[in-house]
DNA sequence: GTTAGTGTACCGTCTGGTTGGTACAGTACC
DNA sequence: GGTACTGTACCAACCAGACGGTACACTAAC
């Protein structure tokens, strides 16, 4: 375990986060939650800020990785559609480990765990973020398409990561589905305007 | 300064989040900062939680007023278009007293102190947040227009908000000006199709 | 026997909250 | 109009627990 020992910490920690919000953030219990004593936690990271931003960097990475996967270069708006998937993508828990499911009924998702626990403890640790969505924008403004249709896509994203940070319901169902289908749509500079009426039945559109 | 005891206190919290970040909120230093002693702050706010409540119930109140505000009913997409003025407009700081203007320089807004302090204290206390956004998307829902698209925008501006929070660099000017332009439009039905091509010179667009 | 990795015990500080008070304005009663 | 009493507003000092971090002993592997 010696060698993703560090994975395993964060994970743990992500999921503590997740679980009891980011003031439950202690190194006492991200170690015991990850069955490791706080001394073997601090061997791997020096300080809370060093684990926090284990979590930030961990998180941009895994954001960047996504992206890339989606994305197929060429076709214009490709970049800015590999963005909307990588947010809209049920983000694979890292979780495998220990399932004991004691959800105690809130909303922060793994995904924004670093973020949560950055601005609970230290803002400044959020420059990575910071870095990332100025490179997220550039490219965003050269993807070949409207650019304001690129950056409102990416404002609607992000909208959808701060729902999910402060546990908002999620959108209701057909309508979510309109939602990321319009966006999608948007990145290709076709301007549909078939008008989805108040709850659209129509539930199996295309993947 | 009895009566407004409670205002003066919650805008010192306000300010320390802004200047210091969500860690740096303690019942000292709000005390500190609205110059009165931890005993006078807690006569007013029994608890932590209970003024931390006070912060985001105040952010609750005061963006429903805005969007209040600015709402002319009868006109579809006229609710959507109020909520996307509350959230662009130059938010009023309440801090007219005490302009020690000692800014250290990262993000976290007035506005958004209430949520910062929240996620970082107790997710619980988002509760009343949670509760406003069902409104606020039943409005959304029902303001004459597309639902996917009044839905969009409000997306869009918690995207504005989520980059207020952790201190993103704002959009460069004249994209920023487009998009909201592109946005408002959107709430009228209007399908604008003027490409603004790559940085639009245009600035002095009608408001 | 050296090194990577982990555990135990402990320390100093920070911080939320309590306690016991002061100052004072109002007011009811005689 | 003086006295007893109440409620509001605030303060200084203190406390107990939590928490980040340190020190150091131990062990398994090579």
């Amino acid at each position: 375990m010696s060698a993703n020992a560090r994975e395993t910490l964060l994970a743990a920690a992500a999921r503590l986060i997740a679980r009891e919000g980011a003031r439950r953030l202690t190194l006492d219990a991200v170690a015991a939650e990850a069955r490791l004593s706080k001394g073997g936690l601090l061997y791997h990271f020096a300080s809370k800020d060093d684990l926090i931003r284990g979590l930030v960097e961990t998180l941009v990475a895994q954001f960047d990785a996504e992206v890339e996967t989606n994305s197929v270069p060429g076709t214009p708006g490709a970049w800015t559609r590999a963005y909307l998937d990588a947010t809209v993508k049920p983000p694979v828990s890292r979780t495998d480990t220990q399932t004991t499911g004691e959800a105690s009924g809130h909303g922060t998702a793994l995904t924004s765990a670093g973020i949560a626990a950055a601005v609970a403890n230290n803002p400044s640790l959020l420059e990575p973020v910071r870095e990332a969505y100025r490179r997220w924008q550039r490219n965003l403004e050269s993807d070949g398409i409207d650019p304001i249709d690129a950056t409102i896509v990416r404002l609607a994203c992000d909208g959808l990561w701060f729902s999910d940070l402060i546990g908002l319901d999620p959108l209701p169902e057909p309508l979510n589905h309109a939602v990321v289908t319009r966006l999608r749509a948007t990145t290709t500079g076709a301007h549909v305007t078939e008008t989805v009426s108040i709850l659209p039945a129509d539930e199996n559109l295309p993947r």
